[in-house]
DNA sequence: TTTTTTAAGTGTACTAATTACACTATATTA
DNA sequence: TAATATAGTGTAATTAGTACACTTAAAAAA
């Protein structure tokens, strides 16, 4: 390796978006920095790669030590590799987006990080290196994906109203969409067990419980199923 | 950066997969392989990252590098960094895919490159490194772009025919399209400006030639054009 | 020159999917 | 028992997708 080693003077960091869904809102988790560089603002979850660490693992390792979460969706967006854009050397930083359930989530942050907190995606602003272009890029990749797979149980306890799963791709589509036809197209999928339960509690007609039937849907997809939602209004290809 | 020092070893790399379109046959641009490891392979176009040079700018130079060409259509796909995909050190590599015209190819190789052809993409088979997936990876990705933006005509010469766009769809699609169905489709688009020329020389009746109007893109894209193309014949959602 | 060959070009009827839209039902709380 | 709040439901109109076969225009062969 002796031509390259001018090359190998260089290291990789995941970071991750992590997103939850709460208060009828979709929100992503940040930590404050506790160090230098960009000491005080907030950051997204991240580390550099150890050396005998595949990307794919350290993307699951920054979340489990951040949130104590295992077997989570995750997927690889886009690589970052700006020159400047860490003022500590050449890094470049793979980025991964991860869905959970927010109340699963219990707070144990890493020694790096001083805190972590919830924010809506649109108060997350000025956040530390090139973390604002990051975030962007994995909430439109999560908008496009959220469309043609179905992403949006993730976010979702086990147990869920229609109404709670409209709210949330509202949230995420950044969209109204009408109540007929999202049930319509949803329940015409067949991929909802009716729990044949309701809510308690609520000071109105309790909705109806369901579930995501995961296995259906391997099922399905191995024949071909395309899960796809379309906007409230679709615009029309016209002169 | 005293604590980073253990990670500031490691290097990164770009592949770039060049999909052109000949014979009505969707290919890729390969180079064999003029030193270890793996000399003698197939392999894709690729280079280590100069450490003052942005991931993108090196894309776009190994690119320029083999074939002359600049301004291309280049697009990031996904980061592949398993431990030990290359024998020579922590080598994480970022994958583009890039579209080209292909008669406006001229072989360049550059000094690592002992030989570079065009191979068939179901042909292109046994490649260096991780390449088979990292290929695979990125002609899915293309598959599913096709779809939703019009990638097509970055492959095709300037002027073109309908048949012509159409079986370089169905190359890229590996499916059969309706003759009729997708001509009503393409220009109801209105994404074609139609030259009032016809193609000289053939022995039938010479078909009308067209262009890509990529200003009208501009435009309706601005205006939430939504191009899209769909599968020859449709599954259907279904209990 | 006529015939053959090859691919270009065209329209319609049917089916499926999407859209717009408003009232009734059921629980809690006042 | 009245008020409030959200759940739950159907249909008609529009648009998009699909299946399908014959005529036209050029070059090449007879």
């Amino acid at each position: 390796m002796s031509e390259f080693n001018n090359f190998f003077k260089s290291a990789f960091s995941v970071d991750n978006i992590i997103f939850g869904f709460d208060e009828g809102d979709l929100k992503v988790l940040l930590i404050k920095r506790g160090a230098e560089p960009y000491k005080g603002m907030w950051a997204l979850p991240g580390d550099l790669v150890y050396p005998n660490e595949d990307l794919d693992d350290a993307a699951a390792r920054v979340l489990e030590e951040l949130t104590g979460l295992r077997d989570v969706y995750l997927e690889q967006v886009n690589t970052f590799g700006a020159v400047n854009r860490h003022p500590l050397g050449r890094v470049i930083t793979v980025a991964y987006y991860s869905l959970i359930r927010i109340n699963k989530y219990k707070v144990t942050p890493a020694s790096f990080a001083r805190k972590a907190h919830w924010h809506s995606i649109a108060e997350a602003l000025d956040l530390a290196f090139d973390h604002n272009e990051i975030l962007q890029a994995c909430y439109q990749r999560l908008k496009q994906q959220v469309r043609t797979r179905p992403l949006g149980f993730e976010l979702l306890p086990p147990k869920f109203t229609l109404t709670e799963l409209q709210h949330l791709y509202e949230a995420i589509l950044e969209t109204e969409l009408d109540k007929r036809n999202f049930r319509k197209k949803i329940l015409s999928m067949d991929l909802l067990i009716d729990l044949e339960e309701t809510q308690e509690g609520v000071a109105h007609r309790p909705a109806k419980l369901y579930q995501f039937d995961s296995e259906r849907y391997e099922k399905l997809k191995q024949e071909g199923l395309h899960f796809e939602l379309k906007e409230g209004k679709r615009k029309l290809i016209s002169t």
